[in-house]
DNA sequence: CTGCATACTGCAGACGAGTG
DNA sequence: CACTCGTCTGCAGTATGCAG
């Protein structure tokens, strides 16, 4: 019994596409609440997030949280710890290097809001902290700072649900999923939604 | 039921092959 | 030799499947 109603994004949606349309009866409406509040926690996650289940991804944030007995993750918190000590509350070589090449871009950019940043300089400065690449990049954009039009190919589940529902064949060249998302434009971000919702 | 192995939604870096 | 490009590896927790 799907009550609410589906957006008008939605419905246009189902209008050019037949296979998503499916799915997004089937899903029923999906309310897009980026969070916007905190811009460096929400990098924080997903850096945390790459690679394994959104599952594992939740527990170690949550045990850095609390870990450094804070509600809400500031770079300056992460300025005098070492390399080291990130990884000891719970996080990889890596994972920790990024989060701290994170900080330091915050610190000394002194950013406040990146969305005031044209998208070219957004990209290039996520794009310079180790350990950021384009999906963080895109993540970062659908769900921190809300737009509508982002579609990343290098999510394995946005892949593994297109290849399901028959959109493209499994095992295809990036660029074919890519360009299969042209036809969502402009709103990829909603199709994304409805596609992960779909494989749950 | 318990315990263990394994795969899993990205990324950087090491390494080897190919090129000039 | 000096580059570029492609391939391979390891990593945080959890769900799953299989052995015992």
């Amino acid at each position: 019994m799907e009550k609410v109603k589906l957006s008008s994004k939605e419905k246009y949606l189902g209008e050019v596409d037949n296979k998503l349309k499916k799915i997004i009866e089937k899903n029923g409406h999906i309310v897009f609440k980026p969070n916007r509040k905190n811009q460096f926690e929400s990098l924080v996650k997903i850096i945390i997030s790459q690679f394994i289940s959104t599952k594992a991804a939740n527990t170690i944030f949550l045990n850095l949280k609390k870990s450094l007995n804070t509600d809400s993750l500031q770079p300056l918190v992460f300025r005098n710890l070492s390399t080291y000590e990130i990884k000891k509350l719970g996080l990889s070589v890596n994972k920790s290097r990024s989060i701290k090449s994170l900080s330091d871009l915050f610190i000394d950019q002194n950013f406040t809001d990146l969305k005031q940043l044209s998208e070219d300089d957004l990209h290039k400065n996520l794009l310079s902290v180790f350990g950021v690449g384009n999906w963080s990049v895109s993540m970062f954009e659908i769900f921190c700072i809300g737009k509508l039009n982002i579609f990343s190919s290098k999510d394995a589940a946005l892949r593994i649900s297109m290849n399901r529902f028959g959109m493209i064949k499994p095992e295809s060249d990036l660029k074919f999923y890519d360009d299969y998302a042209e036809r969502w434009s402009p709103y990829k971000t909603i199709a994304s939604l409805h596609l992960w919702k779909a494989i749950d």
